[in-house]
RNA sequence: GGGUCGGUGGCAGAGCGGUCAAUUGCUCGCGACUGUAAAUCGCGCGUCUCCGGACUACGGGGGUUCGAAUCCCUCCCGGCCCA
């Protein structure tokens, strides 16, 4: 019980090798994972998205990867929406009860946004999505919306950006329910865990290369064939695969008969190192990041920050 | 060999006498982001710059013109057609 509030983040672009290393961890110094990925808390999305190999254990209602516990991983259908505050406050429950049981809690994955909120303590507006008023706003062009807001909440509207309608959308959103988008918090809530962020990554080509050839392998292992299944079988709509991104989105134009599978595999490829650059350009920000790709050298740093 | 169409910035591909350093798409580079984040959105992309401009550019060379990526001649290179 002595690392009672400390925590390991593993973070960094896709196909960095994320995943290997936060298991060497977890089984090293008796961890479990916690998964940072947005895509990979839907069951069925499983090739598509790189997911560890490993099965459901009903249970302990985790999935267990080499027999190391993985949580938040297939844990939703791939119809139901999730945020950055649900998995902030999922994973605050699951950090307290981990660290209860005396087990350390690792952090991996690739959703930046998700860390920070965990590990900055972020503190989200409490008004729920309305899909009814989010609907009703996206009709109408971000012009609109902006001077809308503009109205409304003038000091959101000088900060934010005057042609991203998700952002304008929540910011109205948020409006409508107590008036006007709070301050963003400054950290005077610190959160009381001590987090150790290790970040993985490669330069830009031999990341390129990394990406292509395990996509190559997971189009060989079922990729298509995954979002096929996900849409006739599990009934996710093609709009609702779209939005889930990359090879879901192009997969999918490939069922709709507009692209080859060639071509769906170049796009996806190409649409994974775009992503693999936003996520370097969000992870830059965080001067906090200990940047290692050597696994010996992550588990020394680990080591001396668990003492 | 004859005819014909074409050679434009990393690629594709517009422009067809001035307003062209050159539309557009892609690649590439940089960035934003507080309940959709694998989503969503922005900026840049000939060189130099005291940011006003300066210089080099549309296959090579030579012309015409006040002025050419745009017209003419010629050479080189490619596609297609006829031999």
């Amino acid at each position: 019980m002595k690392n009672f509030n400390k925590i390991i983040v593993i973070l960094g672009p896709t196909s960095s090798g994320k995943s290997d290393a936060a298991i060497r961890l977890a089984k090293k110094f008796d961890g479990e994972v916690i998964s940072a990925d947005s895509r990979q808390i839907y069951r069925g999305m499983d090739v598509g998205t790189g997911k560890v190999v490993g099965i459901w254990n009903e249970d302990s209602k985790t999935f267990i990867s080499e027999d190391v516990p993985h949580h938040l991983i297939d844990i939703l259908s791939p119809k139901t929406s999730w945020s950055a505050a649900q998995f902030k406050r999922k994973t605050g429950k699951i950090i307290k009860d981990m660290l209860k049981r005396g087990k350390l809690p690792i952090i991996c994955g690739g959703t930046g946004f998700w860390i920070k909120a965990v590990v900055d303590n972020a503190i989200f507006p409490e008004v729920k999505p309305d899909p009814k008023l989010r609907e009703k706003l996206s009709e109408k062009s971000a012009a609109e919306l902006f001077e809308e807001l503009k109205k409304i909440d003038p000091e959101r509207a000088s900060s934010i950006d005057a042609k991203n309608k998700v952002r304008l959308i929540r910011a109205i959103e948020i409006c409508k329910a107590i008036g006007k988008v709070p301050a963003i918090n400054t950290g005077n809530e610190k959160s009381s865990y001590e987090f150790l962020q290790i970040g993985i990554t490669h330069p830009k080509e031999v990341l390129d290369e990394r990406i292509r050839i395990r996509l190559k392998q997971r189009f060989d292992n079922g990729m298509v064939e995954e979002v096929g299944k996900l849409h006739l079988e599990g009934g996710v709509s093609w709009k609702r695969l779209e939005e889930i991104g990359l090879g879901y989105y192009w997969i999918t134009q490939y069922f709709k008969g507009r692209i080859s599978k060639d071509e769906a595999f170049e796009k996806t490829y190409q649409s994974e190192k775009d992503y693999a650059k936003r996520q370097m350009t969000w992870f830059k920000k965080d001067r906090r990041i200990l940047w290692l790709n050597d696994y010996a050298d992550i588990e020394k740093e680990a080591k001396e920050f668990l003492g």
